[in-house]
DNA sequence: AGGCGTTCTCAGCTGATTCACAGCTGGCTC
DNA sequence: GAGCCAGCTGTGAATCAGCTGAGAACGCCT
C-alpha cells in the first residue's frame, strides 16, 4: 500500500481539494495540493510529481492550459483530469490518447484511485498489481471488467460491479453501509443507506444462485463477502 | 496494553470530557484534554498527538473547523469525530474518506476505543495483526466480526457480541455489572443491572453447550469468563 | 418518440433485537 | 430452618434494521 508515489492535486474547490488530499494520502500517495494553475506549474517544477490530478474548470489557467504548458516545456508527467459532464468532452477525450486519463465529476473515490493506479502502471515500470479478485468460483477480472462464476459470465451494471469489487477487495472484513457509500458511490452523493440495501439485493439475486451465499449481512454492522 | 499513544480529547461538555479522559487513560493512552477548538489547535502544535478525539458540536470553532485548519496547516493527524445523530452526517461521512472515523453519540466506551485503535492501526503502517480473542475453543474474530466454537459459527446480536468481546477482553478479571454497563452499553443508558443479567443469560445459552462453561457468576461481585 | 437499462426513493413487511418486569431458585446469614 | 437477596429465566411489548417490490426519473440507443 505504501508506494510513495508523489501526486500533485490541483483544484480550486477548497472542500474537494482537502478531501482528495486526505483520501489519496491515506491510500499511500505523497500528496501536495495547490488551488490554481500557475501554482501548479511552479509546484510541478519543484516537486517533480509522478502524476497530476488536474481539475479542468478553474479560474485563471484552466486544466487544459496547464497541461499544454507543461507539455510545451517538454514534461511527460501523466495527468488525470477531473471534468464536469458538460465540459468540452471531446477535448478531454482527445487528451486521453496520450497516456493521460480523465474522471468525470462526481466520481467515487475508488474509481479515481483505480484510474490513477492504472495510469501509473501504464506509464511507469510494471507494478504487477493483482487485477483479478476471487472468492470460491466467483472471479472478478478488473482488467477485462468481467465477472464470472465457473465459466458463465455474469452481467452487472456499473454500480453493481463497483460494489462487488469493493466487497471482494474487503473480503473478510465487514464494511459498514457508511463506508460502502464513501467508497462506491459518488463523493457528493448525499443519500442514505437505503441504496446500499437495494444494490446488495441486486447482487445477491445475480450471484447467490441456489445454495451458495457470498454476501452476508452482519446486522447492526454492515455487509461482508465470504468464501462459500 | 500500555501502548503510550498520545490522544488529544476535545469536548466542551465537562462531564463527558472527564469520563473520556479517565477511561481512555485507563486503557493505556496518554490523554490530554481541552474544552474548545482554539485550545485544541494550540495544544495540537505543542503535544503532537497520535490521534484526536474531536466533538463536532462546540461553541466557537466546531470540530469540522478545527480539522479543516489542521489539514490546511499540513497536519495529517487522524481524527475520530464525536457526532450527534442529526449532525451533518454527510459532512462527517465525507471526512471518513481520509482515514478518519466517527462515532455517534451516545456511544459505549468500548466502541470508541475500538474505533480509535482501528484508526491508529490503519494510520500507522499496515495491519498490526488481526484482533482475535480466544478462550478454549471459543474464538472471536473482530475483523470478520465472527464468533466460532470449534468450526461452528455462532450467531450473536450486536449487544451479545459486544458483551462477549468485553468479557473476553477482561478474561481473568471480574468486571462488575456497573462496569459492564459502562463499557458495553451507551454512556447515557439509564437502565439498571437487570439487562446485564438478561444478556449474560442469552450468551450462556448460545455458548455453554453441554458441559463446558465459559461465563461464571461471582455472587455479589460480577461476572467473569474463564478458560474451560 | 418509444423502449430499455440503470439509478435511486419509498413504503410495507418481517423477523430480530432490546429491554422491563415478575415470579422463581438457590445460596448465605442468623 | 427461616428469611433474605442476588441472580436466573420466561413472557411480552415496543422498536428497529434490513429486505423487497413498485415505480419515478433519467439518460441512451434506435
Amino acid at each position: 500500500m505504501t508506494h510513495g508515489k508523489r501526486l500533485l492535486v490541483v483544484d480550486d474547490e477548497e472542500h474537494l481539494r482537502q478531501m482528495l488530499s486526505a483520501a489519496l494520502g491515506f491510500h499511500g500517495f505523497d500528496v501536495t495540493d495547490v488551488d490554481n494553475g500557475s501554482d501548479a506549474i511552479r509546484m510541478h517544477d519543484e516537486l517533480k510529481p509522478d502524476l497530476i490530478v488536474l481539475d479542468v474548470m478553474m479560474p485563471g489557467l484552466d486544466g487544459f492550459e496547464v497541461c499544454r504548458r507543461l507539455r510545451a516545456a517538454g514534461h511527460r508527467t501523466p495527468v488525470v483530469f477531473l471534468t464536469a459532464r458538460s465540459e468540452a468532452e471531446d477535448t478531454v477525450r482527445g487528451l486521453t490518447l496520450g497516456g493521460d486519463d480523465f474522471v468525470r465529476k462526481p466520481f467515487g473515490l475508488d474509481e479515481l484511485v483505480a484510474r490513477i493506479e492504472a495510469v501509473l502502471r501504464r506509464t511507469g515500470e510494471e507494478r504487477a498489481a493483482e487485477v483479478v479478485l476471487r472468492a470460491g468460483d466467483l472471479v472478478l477480472d478488473d482488467g477485462a471488467h468481467q465477472v464470472r462464476r465457473g465459466g458463465d459470465e455474469i452481467q452487472l451494471s456499473p454500480t453493481e460491479y463497483n460494489l462487488l469489487r469493493y466487497l471482494l477487495h474487503n473480503k473478510g472484513r465487514v464494511p459498514s453501509k457508511a463506508q460502502i457509500l464513501d467508497h462506491v458511490w459518488n463523493y457528493d452523493f448525499g443519500g442514505d443507506g437505503g441504496v446500499v440495501e437495494t444494490y446488495i439485493g441486486y447482487l445477491r439475486r445475480k450471484l447467490d444462485t441456489g445454495d451458495t451465499k457470498f454476501i452476508h449481512t452482519v446486522r447492526g454492522v454492515g455487509y461482508t463477502l465470504r468464501e462459500p
